[in-house]
DNA sequence: ACCTGAACACCGTTCAAGT
DNA sequence: ACCTGAACACCGTTCAAGT
């Protein structure tokens, strides 16, 4: 025990006033340029629309993933909430199926968004691994459990999954033809790992 | 017709001697380049091997996709000849199937290769866009054959099936442990396509 | 005709100097 | 503690000056 009371603040969360409102500025901006630039967005043009010099920006985030962290982590965390609790209450295919039509909706949210999800999952190091991975075995219980049920090929796992569900939401973001097959091309290849009678 | 004599060279073709060479360079620098960087190396890069100023650069190849025709519009012309010749010589669904081994082979052969593909079919102004939808073509005429003989999906057609070819080669690219298991994916992607008796 | 390399406008990243 | 903005090493692209 050390001299603080009760009624300090935590001391890992104190921030000066000013270094918070920085950090919520940069937030903001954040959202704003990945939305429109993608997942490689310019952290210059993100400190920019902030407000703040770049060695602020750095001081606050000092990798492009500590940033995205904040933006994508929430998502990796519901989405593995989410597939808990269809584990629970959907029948095998259809949570499995449900899970992924969610999945899909959030990893086209961003451009590069699917390829970012690969990187971090190769790079222990990065801060957004350990949520993602999370999303991912997640999703693989429900994959799982649908190859139990003897809906989906045995031949399939998890890496196998979030490798095809990222392949497709990659390649529609290529070129506008092919995202407007985007729905098509997701049921040619989840057809292709379903069981039929 | 001009004064020009049949002994003179085609005005089109005459180059001066230093201006053939240094493209022979810039050419021989890229393939090493390219080969180890992958479709969008630096262009720098390139010039440096090459021992030539960055305006020399320019002057022979004045964007990257006209670099990149030199070096994959031979592939993709050959590829377009073999899928007529298969159709002429295989059956259905194996001509399809020999086509789609070869392409593959090919377009894992530099990274970025798969997404270079894309760009370059969606922008009509590239110099390898001819090219590239040619092959594409090529390859849904085999497709096209397989379906009539029954043996492939009647609801695919030549984009689908260049997408999803080509999102499975991207995703290869991304992580090694994607890459060991590409040939798999690719087999899962295939089967689904595939039309079970 | 062709070549060179500096110049320009961008990056991501770091760091001395300020408050 | 935290912030700023210049500095550095890159990039793609252009262009005045040379031969």
């Amino acid at each position: 025990m050390t001299g603080k009371t009760a009624s300090d603040p935590d001391p890992q969360r104190a921030q000066r006033a000013d270094a918070q409102r920085n950090r919520a500025r940069i937030l903001d901006a954040a959202r704003t340029v990945v939305d429109e630039q993608g997942t490689q967005a310019s952290l210059r043009d993100i400190a920019r629309r902030a407000g703040v010099g770049m060695g602020t920006f750095y001081r606050h985030f000092p990798t492009r993933d500590a940033l995205l962290q904040t933006l994508l982590c929430q998502g990796f965390d519901r989405l593995s909430v989410k597939a808990d609790s269809l584990a629970a209450a959907a029948a095998p295919e259809e949570a499995l199926m449900e899970w992924l039509r969610d999945f899909t909706a959030g990893s086209t949210a961003y451009r590069g968004l699917a390829a970012s999800m690969m990187t971090t999952l190769s790079d222990e190091s990065s801060p957004l691994h350990a949520s993602c991975l999370a999303m991912r075995e997640a999703g693989a219980r429900l994959l799982k459990r649908a190859q139990d049920a003897g809906r989906i090929r045995a031949d399939v796992d998890g890496t196998d999954l979030f490798a095809l569900v990222n392949a497709v939401s990659w390649i529609a973001e290529q070129a506008p033809s092919v995202a407007a097959r985007r729905e098509h091309l997701f049921s040619l290849v989840m057809d292709g790992l379903t069981r039929r009678p």
